[in-house]
DNA sequence: GCGACAG
DNA sequence: ATCTTGTCGC
């Protein structure tokens, strides 16, 4: 576990990031996944603040266990990159309140692919010491070729010839989810997750469902 | 300089 | 992220 303060500047928050490039662990370390959690944050209409949930489902029979939830002020500009300072602060709130410890949380953003391979998903990883895969809805950093139309097919994403994630297709003929490691989780186990967590719906339960609870509780 | 740019 | 119901297609 690595904390650090989130009330930074850009360049201190960039600082930060570097500092925990060599805590990340990119194999799997960890036993018997039997609770996957997923993080997701809902924003106001017009105002400043936020609610983030998390949910933890049994997995891989995914069925909901439990959820926590915790709404506060925004206090970081969305800013491609630094992520992890705008909802890292209600996403570490949300991980204090839960009763039971997910083994392994997806997070909604991307991880390992990121301009300094440190995006959202692995650095709460890292600074809440827990698995985490980075699942996002849209490209950030990398290039790929579009992968096949049917659920399962996926394409490569690169950056400087070496494999950054993975663009993933969790249903047949709908837009791929952007799936990278986070921390303590190989890239492999990375995609066997998502798609076991995602059945019927583009995104994966887990985070699926934090997102419909977020922004009916904001 | 121009375009891209997680949520 | 958010403003938003029905509707067309697989």
């Amino acid at each position: 576990m690595v904390k650090h303060p989130w009330n930074v500047t850009i360049d201190e928050a960039c600082t930060i990031q570097n500092s925990l490039k060599d805590r990340i662990i990119t194999y799997d370390a960890f036993d018997i996944i039997k609770h996957v959690g997923g993080a997701d944050v809902a924003y106001e209409v017009s105002g400043n603040r936020a609610c983030c949930v998390i949910t933890v489902f049994s997995y891989p029979s995914l069925e909901i266990m439990s959820c926590s939830c915790f709404c506060g002020d925004i206090c970081f500009a969305y800013i491609p990159g630094l992520f992890a300072f705008r909802e890292g602060p209600l996403i570490e709130k949300a991980f204090e309140g839960l009763d039971v410890i997910p083994d392994l949380l997806l997070i909604d953003g991307h991880g390992l692919c990121h301009p300094r391979g440190i995006g959202i998903a692995t650095h709460m990883g890292v600074f809440l010491d827990v698995p985490t895969i980075g699942c996002a809805k849209n490209h950030l950093f990398g290039s790929h070729r579009e992968p096949g139309s049917l659920r399962g097919d996926r394409a490569c994403i690169y950056s400087e010839r070496k494999t950054i994630g993975c663009v993933l297709r969790t249903r047949d003929n709908i837009k791929p989810v952007f799936i990278s490691q986070g921390h303590r989780v190989s890239l492999k186990t990375s995609v066997e997750i998502c798609l076991n967590c995602s059945k019927g719906y583009r995104i994966p339960e887990p985070l699926r469902m934090a997102h419909i609870l977020a922004r009916r509780i904001i």
